[in-house]
DNA sequence: TATGAATGAGAATTCATTCAT
DNA sequence: CATGAATGAATTCTCATTCAT
């Protein structure tokens, strides 16, 4: 949808900003290679001349696209649960709503799809990926488990691995949504994930044996 | 007796199995579209021509490998899971491990890297990997968990979402393992993984209550 | 002008020559860059990909074009120099005329024409251009004056540079013949000035001084 | 008294002949076509969109650079020959040295290359070359060696051959420093050439034959 | 069946030129 | 006069697919 504007105006500093969301939009749609730069320009409202303004390739807007979208979550997610004052197990069940919820409304899953499919084009990628987010969230929360222990509050165990009972099933369930939901996956509820794993995982599965 | 060529007569029966296993090597490496179908051909030792005709396009080939990847697995455990006969807590650790074993030995992490990063351009892929895969391993957990719950083994609660819980890590351990130790993550054993988490989930994360 | 043969055969053998036969007929008439894939492949009479199959880039093409070019001539005259058992005064016209025969008959100007236009683009191209031309020409009727000054039939001075005054005017004569007898200049007769030129550099342009 | 600011001023009025002078020095290093406007106006210290209020088009741009070039040199030649008082064989050697000169110091032999690579695309150039250039000069010297003639200094034959027996090697000179030289080719001393080829071509290469 | 030379539609990229400011 | 962001036509190169042999 075209504004009232006059056709162009100079606008160095929105363009970029502007290019890298249609990208995503495009990149997230058909995969790297799958996506046209034509189209990329189309949505984000430029020439094809335009995109090459500001990046130098496409694998250079990929790259800007994922670096982007890297950003912002983590830091949030940090300083909330290091701030938090209570025990583990009044925490967990907020860390992984909101992880739900990061997963219902940001392009995470999108992104990190994109990740996966192209990682080994994109090993760098692959890497900013896992440097700032995934192994920064999983480090986040074996830390806030290996306090828990050192305090009596969690079991004994290598708490990475604690860390991936904790949050591996958030991951299954993005995926569930982002690749399986759209040809006919049975709908996931995030949020009910998250509040019914938090209890399981925490409790255990196991109904209380009866005292005999 | 067998003939005065089986080499030869054998191959030509094996084509498409070796093709196939070619195009694996090479869409796991590549990619689907960075995948050329010279190198698939190079690798399988025949010409381009041969490709086709045994697959009509690119993407045939792609269905097959994916499909041919999908067929066996789920059978056995399944078999396995069902004529089990005892408590689901002595079952869950068995089949974990048993998770742990297939995401390391087959081909089926690639695979499944491949089929969410091609899964807008292949809906049909996406669909077939859900059906035969992942909508079969969570029903059988499912089914499982909904029979333990009947004999008062495990605690009530969304038997899918329950089966996630149990699932879920060994989902992302595999990701873990694909994609992020090549570019340099901390190494991850899916087998210890599996013990663990089959321990925290049926038992509980959190430190025995002390009874007051 | 397209044959009555098969729309193609296998040619694998006569297709590059014919390419770069086609290729040096464009690019003579155009330069390099301005010089179109699609022409080059309209006049060899195959497909643009087809190029790809025996040359790798543009550049390649070009290469291949000049060193063709360059490969035949200096060695027949080489051997008609060496083997010429009389006077240099005799073999001085002989040599001229041959030069003013392949400048005429052959693509050499084209090539010269674009090798010395390209130069700064194809450094290679000059080089090889020079030590497979210029300086073997060159060096060649270098040879045959410093012999013929040892027998006491050519004054002293620098040989390479008596070889320059035999051999410039020829030169200069088959730039102005490509070069600016296209664009209107008058006619130049280069067997004219090789016979002209091989008495005038031999005996001197000077009349007979009068002896006193 | 100039004004406040006599270099603004300047400037602007100076402004095509900096562009110019930018536009040869990358015309000359890359050839016509890979010389990029953004280039030429970054070493002219304007934008590129300042060219366009100088210069209609790229092809514009070049004509001006070669007609700037081409403008100053033959009349001070032709100035001098006129107006020698002297013999034939005396004014030669001076002409050489001349050309010699001007080839060394000037940026002609960079124009020639250019307009020798480009004539097929700017006919129009090299019309003008040829006829503010190459046949001024020839023709001056054509003059020359016909009233030589006529005074009977010089012996019969076509003054224009004469004429390119003369000048030829400086012409053969000339490329060989901007297009051999640079790529490995043994050094040539323009001078020493001029002064050798004005005694060669004067008195004749041959030794004095032994009178009987 | 099998080959592999040939095809040609399609994509990324470049760069002279324009024009709102 | 001057700028430089934006344009888009033009070009090289790729590669899945075909088909004569």
């Amino acid at each position: 949808m075209t504004t009232a504007e006059p056709k162009w105006r100079r606008r160095k500093t929105a363009r970029p900003t502007e290019i890298v969301a249609a990208a995503l939009d495009v990149f997230a749609e058909k995969g790297f290679a799958a996506a046209r730069l034509d189209e990329i320009a189309a949505r984000a409202g430029v020439s094809k001349g335009a995109l090459y303004l500001y990046f130098a390739t496409k694998d250079d807007l990929f790259r800007a696209v994922v670096r982007e979208a890297v950003t912002p979550n983590i830091d949030a997610a940090r300083a909330m649960a290091q701030a938090f004052p209570g025990r583990f197990q009044d925490l967990a069940p907020l860390l992984l709503a909101r992880v739900a919820q990061i997963a219902t409304v940001s392009r995470a899953p999108d992104v990190a799809k994109m990740v996966i499919g192209e990682s080994h084009n994109f090993p760098d990628l692959a890497r900013v990926w896992h440097d700032t987010v995934v192994s920064q969230a999983i480090g986040l929360v074996t830390d806030l488990i290996a306090r828990a222990q050192a305090r009596g509050e969690v079991r004994p165990g290598d708490p990475r691995l604690h860390a991936l009972s904790l949050m591996g099933p958030m991951v299954a369930g993005m995926f569930w949504r982002t690749v399986f939901e759209p040809v006919g996956a049975a709908p996931l509820d995030l949020a009910a994930l998250a509040a019914q794993h938090a209890r399981t995982v925490l409790h255990g599965m196991l109904a209380e044996p009866r005292p005999a």
